[in-house]
DNA sequence: GCGGAAATGAGAATCATTGTCAACTCGGAT
DNA sequence: ATCCGAGTTGACAATGATTCTCATTTCCGC
């Protein structure tokens, strides 16, 4: 939560193993997503691995996590700069977004109501073109 | 996902109960606490249909869902109109906040990037005022 | 090289959520 | 009032993501 340094963090083969996974894939992935692709890969790690590796890299501001509908926590490698996402509800393919004015305007609201540490997600969701169609 | 309509929903004394139950709770709570604060108030109820209920509930827009930082749903009655959330991370206090100009814009943003049946999600969250004491 | 802290991994444990299915209840038609 | 069929319920099992445990291994500074 707070803004605590990574104190003491070791760079090991899993750690850069599945930086380097999470840069082969487009879009948010699972743990367990990302975990059985790098299995598939040949690449040997453990599931409890990589957990606490997207964990402490999320931390670390490294990657974004969002949520799916069904509270699945997923990943995705970003750009370093602050930002938020449009993501397709069907296929899943996310594009990053900005939304200039929110950034104030979340701090600005959080304080009015005496709130400190303001932090805001934003998630924009719908059906990308590709997905549209079968839809009646 | 789609809009579906509750072809056919029957009052029923849980599903009241629930709602009830909603009304007599300031904040979030999550499914598995409401059954348990249902039970403990007397009020003979399954687990299974407290699911249901708050799911279906959900759907058709009389509560408000969100999730917590570890995934767990999270719902609560609100007013019928489209709002947003200020959460206090630490008791879960939360404020109705709205963001009037973020409504146009993710909209056009969506459709910019060839995207229908935007939907948005906008979540503020910070420590408010009675949890700052104990804070470094 | 050594020692200790950090990291790993296999498996068990946790825990929210969903599925199952027989019993029950509501509402409309008879 | 009675009947019927679909919606609803609830106890319990099953699922599945995430976390925990702990013995073993790896990294880093000395
Ligand atoms: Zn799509
Ligand atoms: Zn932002
Ligand atoms: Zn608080
Ligand atoms: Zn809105």
């Amino acid at each position: 939560m707070s803004a605590i340094g990574p104190s003491t963090r070791r760079p090991t083969r899993q750690r850069s193993a599945v930086v380097e996974s999470l840069g082969a894939v487009a879009d948010f992935v699972s743990a367990q997503d990302l975990h059985a692709r790098m299995r598939a890969g040949g690449n040997a790690i453990g599931l409890a691995t990589v957990y606490r590796t997207l964990a402490a890299l999320a931390a670390d501001g490294v990657l974004d996590v969002l949520r799916t509908a069904d509270g699945e926590a997923v990943y995705r490698r970003c750009s370093t700069h602050h930002h938020h996402h449009l993501v397709c509800e069907v296929c899943g393919r996310a594009v990053e977004i900005e939304v200039p004015f929110l950034e104030d305007w979340a701090e600005t609201v959080g304080g009015e109501h005496g709130f400190w540490n303001v932090r805001h997600t934003v998630e924009v969701v719908g059906t990308c073109t590709n997905c549209q169609t079968g839809k009646p």
